[in-house]
DNA sequence: ATTGCAAATGCGAATCATTCGCAAAAACAA
DNA sequence: TTGTTTTTGCGAATGATTCGCATTTGCAAT
């Protein structure tokens, strides 16, 4: 039981019993480069010859979730939440509004917008949440849609 | 009809038929200091004493999002989409964990930002999704919540 | 105005992601 | 091993959103 000790002190942390579903799914996803879905994962599990329901995939994705240990977010016009192991590396994502594929993007601007927030507005910061969206390498730039502040169109005809 | 004609233009621009529902749901939405859901707009707009259905409320939302006339977005942990007027202004929100409710702050930190992405990558950005979250004045901040990088746990217990 | 056609609407049914209830199966402390 | 607490499975329930289709409306051409 070598690399999963590590699953198991993460948990026992946060006072989550270590189960052999809770180690998979933090498997799965720590090896995930891209954040995915719950039935994603849930897919992906059933292939590696994983007995789990999704519910459970659900549950456990909450919980790890609300104990931090897993991030959730959620695509633009895309009614799925997706889930991706918290690296405590603080980045943020490009969503390709095309293909729905999300990468990440290491780093991130908005120190100094928080302390503006908190210095203007009686509001106690506790995180945010930025995506960047457009078009990805493989579905390019052809389109000629509009860029609207929060999601374009999906190119209509045209 | 001196103040509609301006929406009638808004719609005509886009190819959509000026119709008296989506004169309604833009001014109200207009009206709106924060963004709401789609039912929250037809609860507003039935007090109003407009007659319309929760699917052409849907509906419209939806067409006037997908032409750039009205935001979407999401709220992260809460499972419905809120709508707001697309002022054009650039903005972005600060949402309360504890209440969600979502308050506006004009300006964004963003320019640079989206120019070090597309000389690093091979992505064209087309927009961004930005909301900070944290405790709103009347919520206050004396959880002690812990700040994962997105979306604390709510105060469980304790 | 009238006509005709495409787009928009109402209504309820359908869908889809997500959650819940509850009994059975772990986990883990004693 | 035993008892207590969590977790899990399964299927049913929920809740937001979408869809089908018949009807109505907007509006351009007559």
């Amino acid at each position: 039981m070598g690399a999963k000790s590590h699953y198991n002190d993460v948990l026992k942390e946060r006072n989550l019993k270590a189960t052999k579903h809770r180690f998979a799914i933090l498997e799965a996803l720590e090896n995930c480069k891209i954040p995915v879905t719950a039935e994603d994962l849930y897919i992906k599990l059933k292939r590696d010859g994983i007995s789990i329901s999704l519910s459970t995939v659900y549950r456990c994705l909450e919980t790890l979730h609300k104990k931090g240990i897993v991030i959730k977010s959620n695509i633009p016009d895309y009614n799925k939440a997706v889930f991706e192991y918290n690296h405590n590396e603080h980045r943020h994502h490009m969503i390709c509004i095309k293909c729905h594929k999300m990468q990440p993007v290491n780093g991130c601007p908005l120190e100094e917008f928080e302390k503006f927030i908190e210095s203007k507005f009686d509001f106690t910061v506790k995180g945010h949440n930025l995506e960047v969206y457009g078009y990805c390498s493989g579905c390019g730039s052809k389109e000629t849609a509009s860029n609207y502040s929060c999601c374009p169109e999906r190119n209509e005809g045209s």
